[in-house]
DNA sequence: GTCCCGCGAG
DNA sequence: CTCGCGGGAC
């Protein structure tokens, strides 16, 4: 934690400001920005629709140039960064990213690097970020990626063969490695298509928001500024409106976290990454759990996942096999 | 409790 | 299509 953030330097809370993400924005400022938006299907003609889109991305890209947020990874091309970047941030805010990005290229500045690395190594630096899968999914394809030289293509179809790329971060990189204009809709893109473009509407599906996107990625300038303003957009929206994505079709509310098995898969990911192989008593005993059944559910998926692997048990012929992190 | 620059399996 | 998947911040 760096110092600046600290408790006992931390502001009082009624110094804070009001959007801590953007830290020069008033409310009054920020609450010019929520209103304008008209429905798409109102529209009736390319000239209103042309008109309609010029006004959106006036009022982003302006929000940009003056509150936005500029991370290190819009400051490269280079897939490997990016790629790092776009997974991290699969589900995992911004704030908890950066320094976890930072070490990362530190420890691997390249495919060729990451594709050597051990698991329990690469487990335990993404220690913190959750979602375990993906740091699997980030090393296979890192492996893959010398089929192109140590480096991503720029086509969809190649992209999508790989392990952890689905068409959000599919886009993402040929976007942002290879301006190219895309449909690129995460969360953020589409909180604030949803606000400007749908503002009564529930159940709105993705395929309708798609166009959309399409018509201002072929009229934008600079389609790496684009996306990055229609996200800082998107985030100023989620603290001044009630959630957009709540009207798309694929919301869905996310599960209780407390007691759930993705809850104990975390917990026994961490203890096999950071203290070595355990058996199954010891970990029922570090869980405080009495449910067998259960933690062999658990371990089971972890090791049809490739997380662990059962090792054998000691010459003792009463020991239990161990699990560990697969070598 | 809600969300986070989603993906993959079924 | 729906669901499981971490862990922290607010």
């Amino acid at each position: 934690m760096p110092p600046e953030q600290s408790l006992k330097q931390r502001p009082k809370k009624k110094d804070l400001p009001l959007f801590p993400i953007f830290p020069e924005l008033s409310a009054d400022e920020a609450s010019t920005y929520a209103s304008g938006g008209i429905a798409w299907d109102s529209l009736s003609s390319d000239a209103e629709r042309d008109a309609a889109i010029s006004h959106f991305m006036g009022t982003v890209l302006d929000f940009r140039h003056r509150h936005g947020r500029h991370f290190p990874w819009q400051q490269t091309r280079d897939p490997w960064p990016i790629l790092l970047s776009e997974v991290m941030l699969q589900q995992t805010t911004t704030a908890r990213v950066l320094e976890k990005y930072r070490l990362f290229l530190e420890i691997w500045p390249d495919f060729r690097s990451m594709a050597s690395v051990s698991l329990v190594d690469l487990l335990a630096a993404w220690s913190g970020l959750g979602y375990n899968r993906r740091a699997l999914a980030l090393r296979q394809t890192a492996i893959r990626s010398e089929e192109w030289g140590w480096t991503l293509p720029d086509d969809r179809e190649s992209l999508l063969s790989l392990p952890g790329i689905g068409a959000s971060t599919a886009a993402a990189i040929r976007c942002f490695c290879y301006d190219l204009r895309d449909i690129y809709l995460e969360t953020n893109v589409r909180r604030a298509v949803l606000h400007w473009f749908f503002p009564d509407e529930e159940g709105v599906k993705d395929k309708r928001i798609e166009p959309i996107l399409l018509y201002a990625a072929k009229r934008v300038d600079d389609i790496r500024q684009w996306y990055y303003a229609l996200m800082d957009y998107g985030v100023l929206l989620a603290r001044l409106v009630p959630n957009p994505n709540r009207r798309s079709s694929s919301y869905a509310r996310q599960t209780a976290f407390k007691g759930s098995d993705r809850e104990i898969r975390g917990r026994i990911i961490f203890m096999l990454t950071h203290q070595g192989p355990r058996d199954k008593v010891a970990l029922m005993e570090a869980l405080g759990s009495s449910d067998e059944a259960r933690l062999q559910s658990i371990l089971d998926a972890l090791q049809a996942e490739g997380f662990i692997e059962e090792r054998p048990a000691s010459m003792a012929a009463e020991n239990s096999p161990l699990y560990g992190v697969k070598k």
